[in-house]
RNA sequence: GAGGGCGUAGCUCAGUCGGUAGAGCAACGGACUUUUAAUCCGUAGGUCCUGGGUUCGAGUCCCAGCGCCCUCACCA
């Protein structure tokens, strides 16, 4: 028995040997010509019964097969949909027959043949030749519920790609929406950059970094957690508009709406502010719901979320009156609030007490697209003040759903005030928890100038998680983090290994 | 990180009060030239997640561990 391989793989390994004594190649080779099924299905004659002239070549997965003796019929898939293979023992003659009799359930195979409809109107392709692509060993999951278990699911997305042809579309939307954000950029004169994710600063937002080391020159490094300051070093080369759609690493909680990487869009505008940020996110994020073409009223869970333009714009303060009857300001209101909420207050600064109010009670409520602006300078290193109001910063954070879709300021080019504000860390802040953090060189890039710019970032997961109806991040991240199978690696299971004969002891039976 | 739930054949799932492990699909052998979750006859298939414990006896009860899911905390 060939090693590894369960009973049910056997009966196919042996399968491959009968192939072979065919002539045939079980790993099959280039089929040229074909049509896609959806193609081809759609070109099927109305009337149940009849059979065209029309000679068609298609390719696919077999999903079906139905064994009727000396006709079988077979469901073969391919990305763009299912058509019904009819095969005959004495259309298709001998030497094809023969091939149909080794086929199993996930089989790939080109056929060839009429197309035509069968006396229960199902379109079919009436087979004259048949050729095998590639024998399949693996056992396939059930053909009617398919594998249901999620960790299957996410462990082998292959097998649900191919079961649930919802779970290809969705990650065909994603594709969808990053090409149309490159193209309506493109269209704007931004140029796309590729920075390092390696960084020996980890700056440019607030999250704990994965560390890692580079042996030859012996540094720690980090892997990115923003695309941020090397982006803004591109502003003071003259880049003057620069983005980058690059994955980010952050090593904090996996849940439904957070995985430790991630693909984040970040772009500059020189000459603009954040108000610039917000016509261009409107116009962004309504283009890529229009390059879907399922129109600006996205079904969401329960909810339906009207993406139509203009949305809503309102100051952080006023959201909290809103909602608690006081505003910014009135920290003496806010802590009590706080404790009566059970957030941790001690050591805080009350900017940062006021964040957790926020958070906690207003954003989540956001349900329609809402850009909320100004907020507290304190929790704002990056950003500049706003003129006439050195209280508040000029950034906004777009709210969908209670999900926080983008974040966007106008940036900061101030070196002197940039540098004092890396060196102040809020009271009651861990250094991980602060997007303060000195970063020299970037300092000095801004004391060459880097001109007035508006900013943005968009987290590309959610924003596709939106789109497309998604309710957990892992729906639209092809293959999401999990932890190893035993045996497949990480420091226990090695270590479990090095001590166990396995390997050896196979040669008993 | 805390709490809760789940883990049985390749897959989807049953398994009563603790009494020697069940079905459907898939597989294997056979019948069938218009089926479509094809049908019919027959056969085979199990580390009940892992390791301990209680018991005459554990899939079932207890303890520990592993994995996944959900909720909460951190975070985008």
């Amino acid at each position: 028995m060939t090693e590894g391989a369960s009973k049910l793989e056997q009966v196919r390994i042996d399968k491959l040997e009968k192939i072979r004594a065919l002539g045939l190649d079980p790993w099959g080779g280039r089929f040229d010509d074909r049509q896609t099924i959806a193609d081809v299905a759609s070109q099927a004659p109305e009337e149940p019964g009849t059979t065209t002239e029309t000679v068609v070549r298609v390719a696919g997965r077999i999903l079906g097969l139905r064994d009727k003796g000396r006709v079988v019929f077979i469901d073969l898939q391919d990305k763009t949909g299912r058509i019904q293979l009819f095969i005959g023992k004495k259309q298709v003659g001998e030497e094809n027959w023969n091939i149909v009799g080794l086929l199993d359930l996930w089989d790939l195979v080109g056929a060839e043949g009429k197309l035509g409809r069968t006396k229960t109107g199902e379109a079919s392709v009436f087979v004259e030749s048949l050729t095998l692509l590639t024998k399949t060993i693996a056992h396939p999951p059930e053909k009617y519920h398919g594998a249901q278990d999620i960790e299957i699911r996410l462990r082998r997305r292959y097998l649900d790609m191919i079961q649930n042809p919802e779970v290809l579309a969705r990650f065909e939307s994603r594709a969808k929406i990053v090409r149309f954000i490159r193209e309506f950029l493109g269209q704007r004169e931004f140029v796309e950059v590729e920075t390092p994710t390696m960084h020996s600063i980890a700056g440019g937002a607030a999250a704990r970094p994965f560390v890692t080391h580079h042996n030859a020159l012996d540094i720690e490094l980090f892997m990115r957690i923003a695309l941020e300051l090397p982006l803004k070093r591109c502003l003071v080369g003259g880049v003057d508009r620069v983005y980058e759609i690059g994955r980010v690493w952050r090593n904090e909680g996996i849940d439904a709406s957070h995985n430790p990487e991630f693909t984040m869009l970040e772009l500059y505008e020189a000459y603009g502010d954040y108000e610039t940020m917000m016509e261009l996110t409107e116009s962004l994020i309504v283009g890529a719901a229009e390059a879907l073409g399922n129109g600006l009223k996205l079904p969401y869970g329960e909810r339906e979320i009207d993406m139509t333009r203009p949305w809503r714009r309102a100051t952080y303060d006023e959201l909290l009156r809103e909602k608690y009857g006081f505003g910014l300001d009135d920290t003496e209101q806010a802590r009590a609030e706080a404790i009566k909420r059970e957030i941790e207050v001690d050591g805080k600064h009350p900017d940062v007490i006021m964040d957790a109010l926020f958070e906690e009670g207003v954003s989540d409520e956001l349900v329609a697209p809402t850009f909320v602006i100004d907020y507290p300078a304190s929790i704002c290193p990056l950003t500049k003040r706003k003129a006439g109001n050195e209280r508040v910063a000029e950034r906004f954070e777009l709210f969908i759903n209670g999900m926080e879709v983008a974040n966007a300021y106008t940036e900061l080019n101030d070196p002197l005030l940039q540098e004092q504000l890396f060196s102040t860390q809020l009271e009651g802040q861990e250094e991980e928890d602060s997007m303060a953090k000195m970063d020299h060189d970037f300092i000095a890039a801004l004391k060459h100038g880097m001109p007035p710019a508006g900013g943005l970032g968009i987290g590309i997961d959610r924003l596709v998680m939106l789109l497309t109806n998604s309710q957990t991040i892992r729906d639209v991240i092809i293959f999401p983090l999990l932890r190893p199978e035993r045996g497949q690696g990480g420091k226990e299971s090695s270590e479990e290994h090095a001590g166990d004969g396995e390997v050896l002891d196979d040669e008993s039976d």
